[in-house]
DNA sequence: CCTAGACCTTCCAGTCAGTGTAAGGATAAG
DNA sequence: CTTATCCTTACACTGACTGGAAGGTCTAGG
């Protein structure tokens, strides 16, 4: 199978395949003519590293849930470990952005937003708080 | 005032500092020895700048803030067309991590963590849904 | 006057995870 | 044979910094 339909098979721009490839988390087997040739076990991995992507997980993160995914005498632990750690970001980021929404709503709501320069934004940017 | 006070005074690294400066953002004056010199107006901007960032408002919209601000006949629309475009990104992000830590959530709970090699986690992102 | 250390400067490279583009080769359809 | 659509590599760019090296300056103490 070509880098195209991989590409929609694994849901992934084929930038990204090349990419991954370039990074070593998949190499996909080579015809004569150099074109690459995918086959069902790099379409697995490869959406499989997609999914983990959309989980939020970091490269490096992702390449040890590949690792552990490999060894088939891993504890599952382990990646509960991980997953442990990718759930305390994710929390920390929501936490983090909510907060960023509330003071801009605060600011906002405050804001005649009309054809005059006064600004209750501007004011509350300019603020020395 | 040296940099290391600004960098006090406007709670942002001397490195973000010289790199603002570096792309147009503020343009504080230069001692004799070439040492940039602080003043009073290059804080208050500086401060306005960390504040816009730290409501996630990208280098960009920061660039537009800064000319509304400076714009004595700005409208105050133009303003909260900003913010409230800024406020739909802040929610944007705030689902799609929200759905992840879900996701990411459901595994977990479903993961034994244990001593063993099988692991919910795993083979819910192998999963080919 | 000398020295130590704490400042300051610029410049270059690296981060993360891709994305854009150009130049060129291969293949399939008509 | 032509045209369109694939494929390849290599390099540059993104955002918003951050780190480090190499070197200049200033201040306090002896």
């Amino acid at each position: 199978m070509n880098i195209q339909d991989a590409a929609h098979l694994c849901n992934l721009p084929r930038k990204t395949i090349r990419y991954y490839e370039d990074v070593g988390l998949v190499t996909p087997g080579r015809r004569g003519n150099g074109y690459r040739e995918f086959d069902r076990s790099d379409i697995v991995r490869l959406s499989f590293i997609a999914r983990a992507r959309g989980l939020g997980f970091s490269m490096k993160d992702v390449r040890g849930l590949l690792t552990l995914k490999d060894n088939p005498v891993r504890r599952s632990a382990e990646v509960k470990a991980l997953a442990k750690s990718q759930l305390a970001k994710l929390e920390h980021k929501l936490s983090e952005i909510s907060k960023m929404r509330e003071e801009l709503q605060d600011l906002f709501d405050a804001c005649l937003g009309d054809e005059g320069a006064s600004c209750a934004i501007l004011d509350g940017l300019a603020q020395t708080k």
